[in-house]
Order: structure tokens, then C-alpha cells, then sequence
DNA sequence: TTAATATATGAATACTTATTCATATATTGA
DNA sequence: TCAATATATGAATAAGTATTCATATATTAA
């Protein structure tokens, strides 16, 4: 190895091995993310930004099947992406909090997309 | 279809519809999550956190085979999550821009966990 | 130009995950 | 209690992806 930073690398290097996060804080972060990365999970998170909605409106918003799009919530929920409560017969769902459109916004300026 | 707020979860889907990015604007931000979404990619970002490295010293920071971790640059590089330049015989690696840093910051709060 | 070093990459395998299909559970109204 | 409706879920398959291994490319020093 031999570099004109050699030494300047090493340090950072070093530095980097003694601030990494815990194994299981890495795999959580990674979870989340994963749990942001599919398309048709991402168009739920899409669709919730305007409120609210129940199970048979967020497939009306999004497209796919009741059952795919059932799957996708539950990876969500189990996440911490999103959250549900009850109202009679439906499942109502929302985004778990702020950070989740913040990371979004994040996301799309550094991409330069609209959304 | 019969739920109490069933008026307003409609037009809530209908304004997810009609708001609902293009197909190729979510499958970028899909993939550039997807990128940051793998625990042995994650370390290498908190390694960069620390400063720009070459190669040899990412492996040293974050461990695993050089091949592995090349593989794992080449993807991040792509999403323009990192960027890199060549110094002599080595290539340096660093953070594309500060939007990375603030996304995985706001991910660890959203966890409440610390990085 | 040759040897040594740093990094990248193609192909194969093993692992992970999305979707589908069939069915289960839960709530409501009759 | 029964039928209808909304949602969830297990299993199977199909699609996607990380890692490994062998090797290629690029740069430097001799």
C-alpha cells in the first residue's frame, strides 16, 4: 500500500473502525432503507403524503393486488415506516413520522426529481 | 368499501394518484435507497464519514475480501452516493455530497439509534 | 519494458425477496 | 349466528443480488 495520503488514510481509516456502528445498529439502519428501496413500497409512501388511508384506497393510489400490496404494508409497519390503527372494517395506515417524508424530500434533492 | 372516512380516503387516493411521481423518477429514488441499503455498504459510508480513502484502507476500515468491497463501490458509485478520483495508483473514495450524510443521519434518528 | 502493486470486473453460486394464489382472520350488519 | 366485506398471511415460484474466485486493467518504480 502506498499512497501520497498513506498517512492522512490510515488515520481515517482508523477513525472509522473506532466510530463504526454496531453491528446490529447497521443492520437496523439497512433494514429500514430496505424497507424504502422497492418501487411499489416506495409509491405507498408516495401515496400516504396526502393522509391517510385505508387498505382498499392505498391499492385505488397505488395499482398491484390487495394481497401484494398487503405484503408490502406489513414489511413497512414491521419497519417503522408507516403505522395503523383499526377503524371498523378497515385498516387505516399513515406515515410513522416525520423523518419519513424528510428522508424522502432528502432522497429526491439529491437526485434533483420532483415529487 | 365502507369505511367512516371512506370521502376522505377517496379523494386522499385520488390525490396520491395524481401526485404519484413517474415510474422513472420512483425507480431512481428506489434505487438509490437500495444502494445504501445493504449492511456491508452502510459501513463503508460511515467510513467515508471520516474522511476520503482509497480502496486498501476501506477494506481495512469495514473488513471483508477487496473484490467484495470493489463490487460494493461500483454499485454506490453508480447511485452517485460516492464519488472518486484517481491518486497515483490508488483510486480515493468519498461521500457525493452532503444530502448522504443527512439521510443517514436522519435514519439513525428516526431509530433513535447513534452513529 | 518488466515486475509489483492497486483496483476493477465477469461468471457462477448462494442467498434474499417480491409476487401470486389460496385461504385465514376479523368486523359488521342482517 | 350467518353472510358479506376488509385485510392478512403461508407457501411456492420467480426474480434479483451479494459474494467468491479467477483474472483483467492501470499505474508506478526499477
Amino acid at each position: 500500500m502506498n499512497c501520497d495520503h498513506e498517512q492522512l488514510h490510515h488515520l481515517a481509516a482508523q477513525a472509522a473502525k473506532e466510530n463504526m456502528p454496531a453491528e446490529e445498529a447497521i443492520e437496523r439502519v439497512a433494514a429500514a432503507f430496505k424497507s424504502i428501496s422497492e418501487p411499489s413500497r416506495l409509491k405507498i409512501l408516495f401515496a400516504l403524503r396526502q393522509g391517510e388511508m385505508c387498505v382498499f384506497h392505498i391499492v385505488e393510489a397505488v395499482g398491484g393486488t390487495q394481497s401484494a400490496v398487503s405484503h408490502q404494508l406489513r414489511i413497512l409497519k414491521d419497519n417503522h415506516i408507516i403505522k395503523s390503527r383499526r377503524d371498523g372494517q378497515n385498516i387505516v395506515y399513515s406515515l410513522a413520522d416525520e423523518h419519513v417524508v424528510a428522508v424522502l424530500e432528502l432522497a429526491c434533492s439529491h437526485l434533483n426529481c420532483k415529487i
